[in-house]
RNA sequence: UCCUCGGUAGCUCAACGGUGGAGCAUCCGGCUGUUAACCGGAGGGUUGCAGGUUCGAAUCCUGCCCGGGGAGCCA
């Protein structure tokens, strides 16, 4: 492989004859002539010292007359390597550097040394140096800018440092709750994306045609199979995508999003509560533990998330009421808490919020009212600190087959469609549990990012379909 | 659907009734340890669209289009 910096040059030149458009080269060699170990930026340094080769992008460089520094990107992490002025590269192919294009795919070879002044604390000694596709002008430049354009190049910006990390995150998210489950006796039952009919009733539903059966709906929530999965495995979840057909434009809403929905069967809603706790705890525990690197990256402040554990403090919706009375907001009994005043009552704690025993009124129709009030449902909202809202909602389910007949009826639901559901309550009912939590809300939380759009990949909302 | 803010160079913004500018990006040149590197030079514009007021409009007015933030709804 020697002379290969020359090899760069005349790509280079090759690349100023096309009018730097859609380079393509032939990166394997025959086999055996130069069988350099491939490695992953997160495992050099274990290979201080030694030859290896790393494959990726360009995501920056630095250049003076005589030393040439080529940031690598390979989706494990960044690692900067040098080319002096010297025994592989003379001061005209080091000056060729500059012509390589940000975002570029590369090969690199060298040797990997420890070196305080390289990010990550480890460089590579450039001894050779391919260009892979020569990058058309990057669109996404190292200065800022606005949200819009950047989500006009989700596809882009996804190579970005932030969004990479934020994926991470969620990725932990996602492994972590999985685990979690798994560990303490769940079944994975995957509920359908296409349905017959809304399950709560009340928000809209994206309509799609379906062969002579005239419409299906976009799953808005898994929890009534998941009502009947529980009678079935005890206890079980999904984690699933959820469509919602509402023209919401905040940055807590997504048209599709993730949500994980748990159902317990035997489970009242304290037993409810306490596997919400757990649950979150866990998985915050977990990301400040395993992707510190991530969070750092963003620069989240960790100090609130540290105090994350079990219990929750926990407060009626009537004590939630005095609070927001006390800061003079207008709401009197029977209203529904919306945002603000969610993050108003959340404000007096510093840990995630259980606000429970909701006014039926303003809940589904399918929830437990309590005993000795029954204007009063067995319900809770797990409402995150730091104004990020509600990220749980859950609640004992009606097992009565009696009162669930006639909540249909009030809520002027098609009983044929809910036919099945009833059922659940003719054949061995029970007392069971359960909730929703969104990925994204979570995430978002998690990572302390402002909106919920950076933490999806490719995220759906009323104005925006692409990419 | 409602409230609110915005649309000027490839990007982020300034100019707010009197000849459209800056930083970054791009191109050219310089620099031996750079960290969103830095220094010098060059090119780059139908000011979202349509109409109106004015001697004169990016700027004021009307309508439309597109987007951001928020409300409602909820995860």
């Amino acid at each position: 492989m020697r002379g290969s910096s020359s090899h760069v040059l005349s790509l280079l030149e090759e690349a100023e004859n096309k009018e730097r458009k859609h380079i393509m080269v032939h990166v394997m060699d025959s086999p055996g002539e130069n069988h350099l170990p491939r490695v992953y930026i997160q495992d050099a340094s274990g290979h201080e010292g030694k030859e290896v080769e790393v494959q990726g992008w360009l995501a920056n460089k630095r250049s003076s007359g005589k030393v040439a520094f080529l940031l690598i990107r390979d989706g494990t992490g960044l690692m900067q390597a040098t080319a002096f002025d010297g025994d592989y590269f003379n001061r005209d192919k080091l000056k060729s550097f500059k012509a390589v294009p940000l975002e570029s795919s590369v090969i690199a070879r060298g040797k990997v040394k420890r070196e305080e002044r390289a990010p990550g604390g480890y460089e590579l000694e450039l001894r050779d140096f391919r260009l892979l596709h020569a990058a058309e002008e990057y669109p996404i430049q190292k200065k800022e800018h606005s949200v819009d354009f950047l989500m006009e190049r989700r596809h882009l910006w996804l190579r970005s440092s932030s969004q990479h990390a934020v994926l991470r995150v969620r990725n932990r998210v996602m492994m972590t709750i999985h685990a979690f489950l798994q560990e303490r006796g769940f079944t994975l039952i995957d509920s359908p994306i296409l349905t017959p009919a809304a399950c709560e009733g009340t928000a809209s539903l994206f309509e799609v045609p379906y062969f002579d059966l005239g419409h299906a709906y976009l799953s808005q929530s898994g929890q009534l199979y998941m009502e009947a999965a529980a009678m079935a495995f005890g206890k079980v979840y999904c984690l699933a995508p959820t469509f919602r057909a509402e023209k919401s434009k905040t940055r807590r809403h997504l048209t599709e999003f993730w949500m994980l929905e748990p159902e317990v069967a035997f489970a009242d809603w304290v037993d409810n509560m306490e596997l919400q706790e757990k649950l979150v705890s866990h998985v915050v525990q977990e990301v400040l533990e395993k992707s510190r690197e991530e969070l750092e990256t963003l620069g989240r402040d960790t100090r609130l998330l540290e105090k994350v554990s079990p219990p929750f403090p926990r407060i009626t919706y009537e004590e939630a009421l005095e609070i927001l009375k006390k800061k003079e907001f207008p709401i009197s009994w029977g209203d529904d808490l919306g945002g603000d005043e969610e993050t108003a009552v959340s404000e007096d704690f510093d840990r995630p919020l259980f606000i429970h025993h909701y006014p039926a009124s303003v809940k589904a129709f399918y929830m437990q009212p309590d005993t000795e009030k029954p204007e009063l449902v067995l319900n809770d909202d797990l409402i995150a600190p730091e104004g990020y809202g509600e990220i749980i909602g859950g609640s004992q389910r009606i097992h009565d087959l009696a009162l669930l007949e006639q909540r249909l009826e009030e809520h002027r639901l098609p009983r044929e469609a809910f036919e099945w559901y009833l059922d659940l309550r003719r054949y061995g009912s029970v007392p069971h549990s359960g909730f929703g939590l969104g990925i994204e809300r979570f995430t978002a939380w998690v990572c302390g990012i402002q909106h919920i759009r950076e933490a999806i990949p490719f995220p759906r909302q009323i104005y925006r379909m692409y990419p």
